[in-house]
DNA sequence: ATCGGTATTGCACCTGGTCGCAATTATACT
DNA sequence: AGTATAATTGCGACCAGGTGCAATACCGAT
């Protein structure tokens, strides 16, 4: 419920709408499409319009509450874990998704550093590709 | 040229629509987005439609000509390099692209691999981020 | 408890991109 | 050159997502 008290804390009201679209966040899966959002929270309170989830979502995510990405053409949303970060990946075939940890980008991220002076944004980035099953359905 | 030429042997029309979305690839930067394709289409042929680039640009990224990236909330796409295949970096401050070589990734598939299964599919993804001269602005 | 100001909402409209469909056209065959 | 036919086009409708604006509601001060 810690995304409650950050927008508290920012000065934000609390609007039944928000509490709706946070509880979303924290009761169902941590891997949620825009659309499951929008139809979880207008199960309970139909008139909540689509713009008002979006941007909730847009500042959840701008205080660091939700993280997120971009997953073929959806935007998928995160919970965060304050506990440790961790990065997606997600298969573009069957929609299982992954966590791993970030140690495995902390060496990339430091050579294209060095190299280039470019410094990717690995929070934003969502990895797709084909899990282990899929990589074998397809032989 | 070679993208006609790809075109012809798979059986498919070349019709003047197609040959003016092939020209802007090879013509323009190698780094458009769509709107920028349809612009310039546009300008020669105007009564060519939106969805008929959108679906050429979809065919041409089937058979290897293009490829095609999200940066932020717009398609990007690449013409196609034979001689050697790199990924990008892409500002997203003052969208700067940078063609940075595969060998840097190679070894975070091969772990990624390893420890979960996991192919990350590196050809269709663009790393975002800031660059040298972006990140210096902002502090 | 009520009041005022600012944050937030719902709405209507916009944008990039996709899709089904009827009309058109590039090509292969004669 | 003329024709058959399957691929392709343009169109209009649609989808997810975003924006400006006037109306509303939260919340701190009274």
């Amino acid at each position: 419920m810690s995304c409650i008290k950050t927008l508290k804390e920012k000065g934000l009201k609390l609007t039944p709408q928000r509490r709706l679209i946070v509880d979303a966040i924290h009761d169902i899966d941590t891997n949620l499409t825009a659309e499951e959002i929008i139809t979880h929270v207008q199960a309970r309170m139909p008139e909540v319009h689509k713009s008002t989830i979006y941007r909730t979502l847009e500042l959840l995510e701008k205080y660091g509450c939700v993280f997120k990405s971009e997953v073929g053409e959806r935007s998928v949303y995160h919970h965060v874990d304050e506990r440790h970060h961790h990065h997606h990946l997600v298969c573009s075939s069957c929609g299982k998704t992954i966590e791993c940890d970030e140690d495995f980008f902390t060496n990339l991220e430091k050579s294209l550093a060095e190299k280039y002076g470019f410094n990717v944004d690995f929070k934003h980035i969502v990895m797709s590709g084909l899990c282990e099953k899929c990589k074998n359905k397809n032989k």
